[in-house]
DNA sequence: ATGATTTGCCTAATTATATTAGGACGGATT
DNA sequence: AATCCGTCCTAATATAATTAGGCAAATCAT
């Protein structure tokens, strides 16, 4: 549906800036067709619903972040790659909060399988390439990178970290140094 | 504003039924009030908005989650509290999605402040004492902890986990002795 | 060129939700 | 009995989602 380069690109790359403005929970129908300057029902054309049209920011999060993060890794490895993915991760959601937080919109399985989501978990593979992981200690471990990284970004992008004087980004650091030690250092289990 | 026993509460349990019946995100004034058998403006004798809705309902969420975390931690220190808090955690957002959802909605900061949120952050302090780390690396540790918990959870919940036959539960175990590792052999940085 | 098609919009209208204003009603209080 | 208070209601407005049906400029085919 989405055709390179025409006013459907247009119509998500305006969504994806209000999400950004004012926050993907708030992106409505309504407000994008504010913001390109037609009435609602114009937008109809180009989308199926509200729906798709989050489908849509969600989608391009994920490949905007896959190609940041595969960016990152490049000529990268062991813990090196590890930081540099995970900058690149947290670089994003806060660069842009609200496609961030579109990239964790649900969609539906054919949609997600067809998504840059797939090339998310690839790639933290790729990363653990460098820690020598047996399976599924492997599979463990990508769960928990995926867990990690997001986790302490949603904390952070929420404000739950602004109460405490530490800065974040000291702790972004001590994180990943700690993530680095344990992949490195723990015994596979193979449980 | 919220009386105990009184109407308030009532409604709050209903909001707090109904997120976890259809999802936080699609809980609504107007549902709620359909699922009380009252007209939606009934309502607003005891909220002020919408959005006070939802607040209701992440207090309750806090308070409920914290009451269990507690519980968990009771007379358990080191690995085991780690283990039981966070198992704790993960059993709540599995039974009350909605609740749980809500428990990460953004609350102002008074409102924040005077919420079970700084509970969370005290218990699992309590828990790293079993670790004994220097400050800054316990503020950085409980960052990781709260981050590593939630981004799994959330990940999850998500059902990001559907697409690889490994079952969460032994991902879920090998993250808690990962982090439990992590956080016992981590040589201290204080950077 | 030129009629057909496509594309992108628009107006009108419906439904659901959020919210305000103002009033009714029963029980509790003085 | 007069007054409050808590709870609910009807009426009304604004915003958002969405459908139906129509208009015009750009594009294509012949």
């Amino acid at each position: 549906m989405a055709r390179a380069g025409g006013a459907g690109e247009r119509l998500t790359l305006a969504a994806a800036e209000l999400a950004d403005e004012i926050g993907f929970d708030r992106l409505t129908v309504s407000a994008v067709a504010r913001r390109l300057g037609v009435k609602d029902p114009s937008l109809y054309a180009h989308i199926e619903n509200a729906r798709e049209l989050k489908a849509r920011v969600a989608l391009l999060a994920l490949e905007e972040l896959a190609d940041r993060a595969a960016a990152a890794l490049a000529g990268r490895a062991g813990r090196d790659a590890l930081v540099a993915f995970a900058d690149a991760y947290r670089g994003y959601a806060k660069q842009h909060p609200g496609r961030y937080a579109a990239s964790r919109y649900e969609l539906d399985p054919q949609t997600a399988a067809a998504s840059a989501g797939p090339r998310h978990s690839e790639m933290t593979r790729a990363i653990l390439r460098g820690y020598d992981l047996p399976e599924p200690d492997q599979t463990d471990a990508v769960r928990f990178l995926g867990g990690a990284f997001h986790g302490f970004v949603s904390l952070e992008l929420s404000g739950s970290f602004r109460h405490t004087p530490r800065e974040a980004d000291a702790s972004w650091a001590w994180v990943l140094d700690t993530l680095d030690f344990a992949l490195r250092k723990h015994p596979a289990r193979t449980a």
